[in-house]
This record gives structure tokens, sequence and C-alpha cells, in this order.
DNA sequence: CAGTATCCTTAGGGATACTG
DNA sequence: CAGTATCCCTAAGGATACTG
């Protein structure tokens, strides 16, 4: 379908265009695995959920939920109550992709072990890496300092 | 073996300490994941077929192929010549990477797919999702400009 | 509650020149 | 050939205050 191209359209090679960077921007930047795993332990996860179980501040939080819910990973839906209500789940894209983050976090738990690193037991709790602490999970991070 | 922490040790979450962090800043900048592809592909490659192969800077591409070969996912072997040779290859956590990334890299394609987005299709012969052209792939980036 | 709006800092990457 | 060494720039993220 039109793909007559020339050697030369193919060495103007494009980075943004390759899958790699579609996937790199799209799950792979600081915050959201976590916020992808949160919502997929969480069904409809609440916003401030994810500041008091992340270290995130609410501007990077809210920017990376647009971003998630515009690449169809996340559907945010919006109850007009007051106070107002909102909540995260995950589209099933967003199911496809916290299992490829699956296997990336264990991936890297197996590697970090064997090169003797010391790993965050949160997240172990959290991957069933460690015996799970109801009262740590539900509010493991304090705002405080 | 020493694991005796408290609620407050867990509080203190350390992203850094944590595998997906460790995934991130081990294969999922920019480039890593074209460099570990190129070498998977291209066995013993040399420094200056990727800066051909790419459009990446000396600099860049010296600073992360110093980091592959730390986190132990690359080889870098030294030949005593005049000029001096220098060839890369992955070690088998490198070679699990690339299985790992491969599988990110289809599911890239087939959701840009989805969203009908343009997809660089130099990637695609790499990936085996285009008909290879031997000419194109063995010198793709023209450094001009 | 669920976010914006501002302002600020830093790490990652790019361009270019140079070297053993 | 296989890199350093410089300099520069931007995007991502952090801190904090404010709002419907």
């Amino acid at each position: 379908m039109g793909d007559t191209q020339t050697p030369e359209d193919y060495r103007n090679f494009q980075i943004d265009q390759d899958p790699y960077s579609y996937v790199l921007r799209t799950f792979c930047n600081r915050w959201k695995p976590f916020i992808l795993h949160a919502i997929s332990v969480d069904k409809n996860i609440r916003f401030n959920r994810f500041t008091k179980q992340l270290p995130i501040s609410e501007k990077v939080l809210s920017e990376n939920l647009r971003e998630l819910e515009a690449d169809e990973l996340i559907i945010r839906t919006v109850y007009p109550e007051v106070p107002p209500r909102v909540e995260y789940s995950l589209t099933p894209q967003g199911r496809e992709v916290c299992r490829m983050l699956r296997m990336l976090y264990d991936w890297g738990w197996h590697e970090m072990k064997r090169r003797r690193l010391p790993i965050d037991p949160l997240g172990e709790m959290w991957h069933g890496y460690r015996k799970p602490e109801e009262s740590v999970m539900n509010e493991p991070y304090k705002k405080s300092r």
C-alpha cells in the first residue's frame, strides 16, 4: 500500500517514529511503571492515593496520568460528586503493559540480587518477593521532610 | 538473614534501589535499545559501525557503551593492533535483555499500527517487519547535515 | 478532593574539535 | 580507528502555592 520507498527514504532515520522510542515514552519514564503497577493492584485507585503511595509531586503525577490516558493505557472516570471523585483503571493495553513491566521487574530483581545491589523492600512487598504488611502498603510514603 | 525491618524502614522508599529504576537506567534510555539490538545482529560490532548505523554522537555512544559494559550487558574486547580494533559483544544477560527488548518492540509496533502512527521503516527492516535491503542496512545513516 | 500554575534544578543528549 | 574533551541546550522532574 504505497510502500515504494527508495534507499534514500530509509536513510532518513526518524528515531521518534521507531517502536523502541514509542515504548520508552509511553511507559518507561521515572514514574509510569510505579503508577501502572499501583493501578493494577488497586483497581479504581484515586488521585490522592497515588500521592500517598509514591513520593511523587502532584504536578508530575497529573502529567503522567494525562499521558497514560492519551496513550490509552488507563481510563479516567469522573464521578460528579462533591467533593469530586476521579478513579483510574487499566485498559486492555494497560494490562498488557503491566505484564511486560512485571517481566522487567523480575529481571531487574534477579539481576540486582546477582550483583548484590540493595533492593528497596517496599517494591518487593508489592511484587511478591517479600511478605506483605497491609499497614505499610496502604500508605507507605510519608510526606514528611 | 537480617531482614528485620520495621514499618518505618519500609516507608523510607528509595526509588533508585527499586528494580524498575534499575531496569530503566540499565537499558531504557534513548539509545541503548538500538545499540543492544545492533550488537545482537552484528556480532563483534566495532565502534565506528555504530556511528554509521545510528545518528548518535561519538560522545553519547561512548558513554552508553561504558555503562552497558559496567552493567555487564556487553563485553568490550580490545585487539592490540594498529590501528586499534575494539569489538563489542553481548553477555548472557545482554542476550536476555535483547529478548525482552524484542517483546517491547513488538508491542510498540502493534500499538503504533493500531493507533495508525507512522513507523520508521528502517527499524522495521531490522526487526523483520519489512523486507530487508542489505545496501541500506549496512550503512543506513548518512552523517550529512 | 483533584488537580493547576509557577518557578527552579539537573541529567541526558547533541555538536564539534581534538588525540594516542 | 576509537575514542576524549568542551560547550551548549532542552525536557523531565521537584517544591510549593493556589483553586473550583
